[in-house]
DNA sequence: CTCCATGTTTAGAA
DNA sequence: CTTCTAAACATGGA
């Protein structure tokens, strides 16, 4: 579930699993998630090492080792990050990254295999290629309002367009929406400045609650605000705010779940 | 078997 | 140049 609330506590598991210790054992599984790099090179780069910091940058994930090099992670669809303890258990299903430590052990999973597994010499030049706007959770509200600026099309097309702003795919951009009471189809131009401005506030309200909700725990969705969608996005389910039916639609190529009666459609959306 | 899925890229059409 | 759409990637789950 990696959108940028999903990839914090990835960190976070990192950061509490990962850090400081010596890595004595990698595995690599299927290599078609390697950018860059062979298995055996990304083995040999990272046994013996330890990883000392990391970074999160919207949904990437970078780790860096203690000779400087980072190791760059992406989640694709079904990626995720999971500690396990290898003298209780063996290392989950799909997965793509075993990395044994003097204590521990984690895992990257992936069951699609869609995400990207990378090692960098230079942090700031890899995401400087991967050309992202500024992070969802860490842009002001001018910035926010400047890069939305020059932009026609759909408010939730430019949510998740990941070189205006970093972190947030289609769920949270239908948290968003709903929190901000905007109809998916809801087009930029028919918002004005204040508008915007609290779409700004509801991307932040979203992104902190789903971050906080998720720290340290697993069924994350289950854990977040009673008042959000995203627990009652599965079909047939009603809007945890009015009581009404929920619905979908097709918006930009991907399923929209939202309320019509709490988002009602604007005369300017399509 | 069919359809759908939290992401990204790419080709082609507006 | 920007925006939109469909397809592709790879695979499991309903």
């Amino acid at each position: 579930m990696p959108e940028l609330p999903d990839v914090e506590l990835y960190r976070r598991r990192l950061e509490r699993h990962g850090l400081h210790r010596r890595i004595e054992a990698v595995e690599v599984g299927d290599t078609r998630l390697l950018a860059n790099i062979t298995g055996k090179a990304l083995s040999a780069a990272l046994a013996g090492h330890a990883f000392e910091e990391t970074r999160r940058h919207g949904k990437h994930l970078l780790v860096r080792l203690d000779d400087g090099h980072w190791l760059t992670l992406h989640f694709g669809m079904t990626g995720d990050l999971q500690p396990f303890a290898p003298s209780l258990e063996g290392a989950p299903d799909y997965n793509q990254l075993r990395l044994d430590f003097d204590r521990g052990a984690l895992a990257y999973v992936s069951r699609r295999k869609l995400g990207r597994i990378g090692l960098v010499e230079d942090a700031e030049a890899f995401l400087r290629a991967e050309a992202l706007g500024p992070d969802a959770l860490e842009v002001s509200e001018d910035t926010f309002l400047e890069r939305l600026g020059g932009r026609r099309g759909g408010v939730k097309a430019a949510l998740t367009d990941q070189s205006l702003f970093a972190g947030i795919g289609n769920l949270y951009a239908d948290e968003i929406l709903f929190q901000a009471r905007l109809h998916p189809k809801t087009k930029l131009s028919a918002l004005n400045r204040s508008e915007r401005r609290a779409l700004y506030h509801a991307m932040r309200k979203v992104l902190t609650a789903a971050v906080e909700a998720e720290a340290g725990s697993e069924r994350l969705l289950d854990r977040l605000p009673d008042d959000f969608l995203l627990p009652h996005r599965d079909a047939g389910q009603s809007c945890p705010r009015c009581g009404g039916p929920l619905k979908s639609l097709q918006v930009g190529g991907r399923r929209s779940t939202f309320c019509p009666r709490c988002q009602p459609p604007s005369n300017a959306d399509a």
